[in-house]
RNA sequence: GCACCCUUAGCUCAGAUGGAUAGAGCAACAGCCUUCUAAGCUGUGGGUCGGUGGUUCGAAUCCACCAGGGUGCGCCA
């Protein structure tokens, strides 16, 4: 089942990939309130204490405070600076308060607690965002952290054996995401997939492919009988693979079978249907992709890879390499498999670059491991020049990262790093029951069931509320449900709300509003600030979850700014003078638009990231 | 046996390279609203962050050990 046969089964978190090192600070991002203030901040503690080494200066931050009473943001610049100083951090603190204190952003800044300083802000400063937000539009919140840092994500990489099925969602929307956060955060991103076209489980594909061919050119023979000639018994029984044997029949007749249309030799019809059905089933799942909203840019088919001599020549220069040897392992101590026998293989030395035991590249009749073509392909996509490798992987291959890391180490001679990322299980739910999947009666619950249920968008969405390595429920009722506990609508909804007003207020206020150049003095009351200062953050945000390789941190943001949105509208619910529309204050009314707009624009930029498309309006 | 992952409110989950009094939704409780800015609003209670020890000015976060749960462990992909 390729890399996602994995998310039949239930396996907790994994592995969190580690943050990248950053070999050098890039640019600060102009548009990002918080880099611009940490510079500031940098500044000042330079006045301060003048030869703080470079290192400690990088751990200087300025977060948001958790609690408007301790101003907007907070720095920890004199704590993590005062051992190097060897000055007391309130010590330092005070002199931060001096140097900070009336700025062109800085309104007050007091020292609190251990060493922090808090920065009360201008109101303008923030204000000022918003014709920022309306002047860049959706790339508000782009940012160069990956500073052009060339990164492949890998994701999906389903075996071509039949439509996508609900276990192959989570990770094609995870690794989807992703890369659009990176392509966001900087990075120079490829999407791509590996068609995994090569294994056994392809051959037992065709077989079942054959099987359906026989049927259609009207065999006498019975499902049971075809099945007792099987290698390994019939697999498949979907109808899917119905119409693939219509089309061998249509194009071969008879050819492919005996005289009296039985089963004919392997060599007259294996690698035809293979070929055949292969295509047959990527050009389902392409449409499934489609229909999901994914376009990889690349699909590298691993048994094109095999054919042109990829994974003979990469074991040829490992073992030139003196990484590869005959050996015999031991057998997994606790748990030995019964018909285990120690058998001399040919081993890969993965311990030498941090995995737990060394890993066989040739099975015992002398075919390649699925490892050993991925060490290939992985072989391949170092050649291709990037940076980093992204994996993302069903979480039950967790015990596969360390030999893929070990492999990519030693072919790059550690010059390109592999992250795995892995996307734990779905448990479909209706009606509070769990949806069963039954993949040996061939009929299971197929992605496009459940993007014709519940839509593209809700199923991109509800994948992205979760950690992608948390276990997650996935609940057909909820997704559907149009109530604030169900994120999807709550967000969507937000938008909506937003287009509505600006919709109405073109009717109000004829002609251009041009809001980017409003006047914006007038948003000065709280619940206004706070959905500023929330606008403020999607830059920083953007770039954290970039560096953490987690886009459901995308989801949660949303969700938040949606909060503070619906806040300030529901205002207007109860006192219509606090609506954003008043036909008698112009100005005003244009101030709090610019508010909405900026909020509409930021909503669909983190929506996009999400490959989730906006709503104008709720139906 | 070994490796890796997980354990946060009654439930489902957030929690930023270690930061201040650990957050949200649901559920519970108390009010409000019956609207076209439809598909609710406001507030309250609720925690030994699995346990113990350590590092640190400071730990849910890092380290060690322990308990409970999960996944993987030669010729599957």
């Amino acid at each position: 089942m390729g890399r996602n046969r994995a998310a039949h089964h239930p396996r907790p978190n994994n592995h969190r990939p580690a943050p990248p090192t950053r070999a050098n600070t890039p640019p600060m991002n102009p548009t990002d309130l918080y880099a611009r203030l940490r510079e500031t901040v940098l500044a000042a503690l330079a006045q301060i204490i003048p030869d703080l080494p470079a290192e400690i200066a990088a751990r200087v931050e300025v977060t948001p405070t958790r609690d408007q009473a301790h101003g907007d943001m907070a720095t920890n610049a004199a704590m993590v600076s005062a051992k190097a100083a060897r000055q007391a951090p309130a010590k330092i603190a005070a002199a931060l308060v001096q140097h900070l204190t009336g700025g062109p952003d800085i309104d007050t800044a007091e020292a609190a607690g251990p060493g922090f300083v808090n920065l009360r802000l201008r109101p303008k400063s923030f204000r000022a965002l918003l014709p920022q937000i309306l002047t860049n539009g959706e790339a508000y919140g782009a940012s160069t952290t990956g500073a052009g840092t060339k990164i492949n994500v890998e994701y999906v990489s389903a075996n071509p054996t039949g439509p996508m099925h609900i276990g192959h969602c989570r990770g094609a929307v995870v690794g989807d995401a992703l890369a659009n956060l990176l392509q966001k955060a900087g990075y120079d991103v490829t999407k791509e997939y590996y068609i995994n076209d090569a294994g056994a489980q392809v051959t037992a594909l065709a077989w079942a492919a054959y099987w359906r061919y026989l049927q259609a050119i009207g065999s006498p023979m019975t499902e049971t009988e075809f099945a007792a000639e099987v290698p390994g018994g019939l697999q498949y029984k979907g109808e899917y693979l119905i119409a693939v044997g219509q089309t061998l029949a249509a194009q071969y007749q008879a050819k492919l079978a005996t005289p009296d249309l039985g089963i004919a030799s392997p060599e007259v019809w294996l690698d035809i249907t293979k070929d055949l059905t292969i295509d047959a089933m990527m050009a389902e799942i392409r449409e499934d992709l489609r229909l999901l909203g994914v376009q990889q840019d690349i699909f590298s088919s691993e048994r094109k890879l095999v054919a042109a001599g990829a994974a003979d020549a990469i074991i040829e220069k490992l073992h030139a390499d003196g990484l590869i040897y005959e050996g015999v392992l031991e057998p997994p101590k606790g748990k030995t498999p019964d018909d285990w026998e120690p058998r001399p293989q040919t081993l890969f030395r993965s311990t030498e670059f941090g995995d737990d035991v060394d890993r066989p590249l040739r099975k015992s009749d002398g075919s390649n491991t699925y490892f050993a073509n991925d060490i290939a392909y992985h072989a391949d996509k170092v050649s291709r020049g990037y940076d980093v490798l992204i994996d993302v992987l069903g979480a039950d291959h967790g015990g596969y990262v360390s030999r893929i890391k070990a492999a990519v180490k030693a072919i790059s001679a550690d010059s390109v790093k592999l992250e795995g990322v892995l996307c734990q299980i779905v448990h479909i739910l209706k009606g509070g029951q769990p949806v069963k999947m039954s993949k040996r009666a061939g009929s299971y619950v197929t992605l496009r069931d459940l993007l014709e249920e519940v839509g593209k968008d809700a199923v991109r969405f509800t994948m992205l509320t979760r950690k992608a390595d948390a276990q997650m429920e996935f609940d057909l009722d909820q997704v559907l449900a149009t109530t604030r506990e169900n994120p999807v609508f709550y967000v969507q909804y937000a938008h909506a709300r937003c287009r509505s007003v600006l919709r109405a207020a073109a009717e109000m206020f004829p002609g251009d509003l041009d809001l980017a150049g409003a006047t914006v003095d007038t948003l000065k009351g709280d619940p206004e600030l706070t959905l500023i200062r929330r606008l403020a953050q999607w830059p920083r945000t953007v770039e954290a979850a970039a560096i953490a390789r987690e886009p459901h941190r995308i989801a949660f943001f949303l969700y938040d700014l949606a909060a503070d949105f619906h806040m300030l509208w529901n205002r207007g619910k109860d006192d219509a003078t606090l609506r954003f529309l008043q036909s008698d204050q112009p100005s005003e009314t244009r101030a709090r638009l610019a508010l909405v707009a900026a909020t509409a624009v930021v909503i669909r930029s983190g929506l996009a990231v999400m490959g989730v498309a906006p709503v104008e309006e709720m139906r």
